[in-house]
DNA sequence: TTGAAAGCGCTACCAG
DNA sequence: CTGGTAGCGCTTTCAA
């Protein structure tokens, strides 16, 4: 009765082929090949004995025999952040449907670590690379990270990178000038005309564009983006509790809204508010961006650019791994009014 | 001058030892091996080579060569919670520390899924596998999931489970009991005489040991635990957003101070109830546990116990490497008191 | 210090 | 339909 289960190391699919009683490369057939040429008795047989001493197939060896790996790798900047954990939802749903497994590294919004790990993912043969994250502008990076992603490309993995424009690969890109910019327009259509606008570093690309929109949109409706304050930021959540002082002052100053470039800020900056004692959606508007989940679920809810994150999520993995090679993919934004911005 | 980095497929060990003009398994030695046995000039030599040709040792070969992978396996319940990404955090931090990479999985609070996951995980052959997530009692999962982690242990890998008391493994256990308990006798030294408990299902453990927790240490502050009112939610955002309704009702109808277990709902709590007309903090206080990096920038600042989530992922990963096989790790908690429980 | 060669577990091709 | 076996890319003896 002893199949060796208790034997140090893993079973091997020998060990279940001598159980079955078969050859080595028909318990391989049965278990992972074609599964159309072996006789039915057999690969039951075999199936019971890989059952029966608890085989799991090396997927490394796998790998190896069949040139390819059954892994995703996701690079992220951060996964404490909402932004990225919605699309890492997305990317590993999308990876089981198809099989696949993620494997996730952080690059803690460093341009440097995000190449270094970008590096050593390639050795890990996965099937994808998927990079998220904005682009930070002038970090002098750029350019290996194209050397690193080509040279992974060109030995046959594939790339799709989310929200970073202008790299030589197949890329979603979140139309923030344009949300922003309709975001601004419906402020206005709303009776807002004096506004803050909190943002982060003009390196970070992301909130660059943003902030540039929503100035665009303000022109557009027919207002000016002369006299919008502005109120720099760390790009985190207590980044934009710490604007709330700031802003508190231009709110008593006549300021009537504050665009703050993500959902993350914004709800910084409302509790900052509180606390300074200004109600945010009464006393002075917020309007964030991405509504991520946690925008709804605040007092008050936050007006918001809707962008599907976990749809993202998937979709850079359908784009990565679809033959056909799509350049960019532009995902549409969808402004979304919420009690933070009541009309006045 | 084209040293075949146009050629389809990646650059090979074989390529740069040639590019070198050294043996294979020099190369070798050079990049990975001991180090100590290569004369300096040639491994020189073979690192630059490696560096021309951009190549990236083949991790799944050098895991069936060396039989031992360089990842680590993490079983989260859902990416989206603070609780678990911030724990995902600490592993992630970790790992990139010891040179390991982490696949994540997501088990999407589902027994079943989360065994289908564990096998799946096996056959990667990580050098750990980590399993976050609360037990759910009477799942009918658990000797199947003890067995499938034995497997793997048996055949030399490591385990580690995070709050999952009584499955024979290394666990990290969270004292649950413990911090509500504490939590309660500190409120009702704040004055606190009415109650009331939103929790989740009593199938699951986390919930069951904390609400038991905060009775307890009714009593033990010479308190009651009878009359405290129960109000069962989803163990989610929206499930706490959903029982503020209750909420206001119990506090207009005398009801002091709310016990939630854990932020991520007593956050939506706090929301749910600004909606329905009832200040939190002033009106009904409220407290939560987990003390996720939101509570402290929620407004008022949510009352928690402190859980090291963090850290406890970074433990996590240490008590699976580490050799000496510790069982049970205590993780101590740590009551904060915040605005959301003014001493009344 | 170096090179040759035997595996590691599995797939896939080639004969039977 | 089945068995034998040559690799896959790398590490690691074993000799030289």
């Amino acid at each position: 009765m002893d199949d060796g289960a208790a034997r140090r190391g893993p079973v091997t699919l020998h060990d279940v082929a001598r159980a079955a009683g078969v050859s080595y490369a028909t318990a391989s057939r049965a278990l992972n090949g074609s599964e159309r040429n072996v006789r039915p008795e057999n690969a039951e047989r075999v199936r019971a004995a890989a059952d029966r001493l608890g085989y799991a197939p090396n997927r490394p060896a796998q790998a190896i025999a069949r040139g390819s790996t059954s892994t995703i790798a996701l690079v992220v900047s951060d996964v404490d952040d909402p932004y990225f954990s919605e699309i890492a939802g997305g990317v590993i749903d999308a990876a089981e449907d198809a099989g696949l497994i993620v494997t996730m590294a952080v690059a803690d919004r460093s341009p440097g670590l995000e190449l270094q790990i970008v590096r050593a993912l390639r050795g890990h043969r996965p099937r994808a690379i998927l990079v998220a994250g904005s682009r930070i502008d002038g970090s002098g990076t750029r350019d290996s990270l194209t050397e690193e992603l080509a040279a992974y490309r060109r030995a046959g993995g594939r790339v799709a990178l989310i929200s970073q424009a202008d790299l030589p690969f197949p890329t979603l890109a979140i139309d923030n000038f344009g949300g922003a910019r309709r975001l601004a327009i419906e402020l206005f259509r709303r009776g807002y005309r004096r506004y803050a606008i909190v943002h982060a570093d003009e390196t970070i690309r992301t909130s660059h564009e943003r902030r540039t929109g929503f100035l665009q949109g303000l022109r557009d409706a027919g207002g000016t983006a002369d006299g919008v304050a502005s109120v720099p930021a760390d790009f985190t959540r207590s980044g934009g509790h710490a604007a709330a002082t700031r802003l508190a002052e231009l709110a008593r100053s006549g300021v009537e809204a504050a665009f703050v470039v993500n959902d993350v800020m914004a709800i910084g900056a409302m509790t900052g508010l509180r606390a300074a004692g200004v109600e945010p959606g009464a006393e002075l508007a917020v309007a964030g961006f991405d509504d991520i989940d946690a925008a709804a679920h605040v007092h008050p809810a936050l007006t918001s650019v809707r962008v599907p994150l976990r749809a993202i999520g998937r979709r850079a993995l359908e784009t990565a791994l679809s033959r056909t090679d799509s350049g960019t993919v532009d995902i549409p934004v969808e402004v979304v009014l919420r009690a933070s911005t009541p009309p006045r």
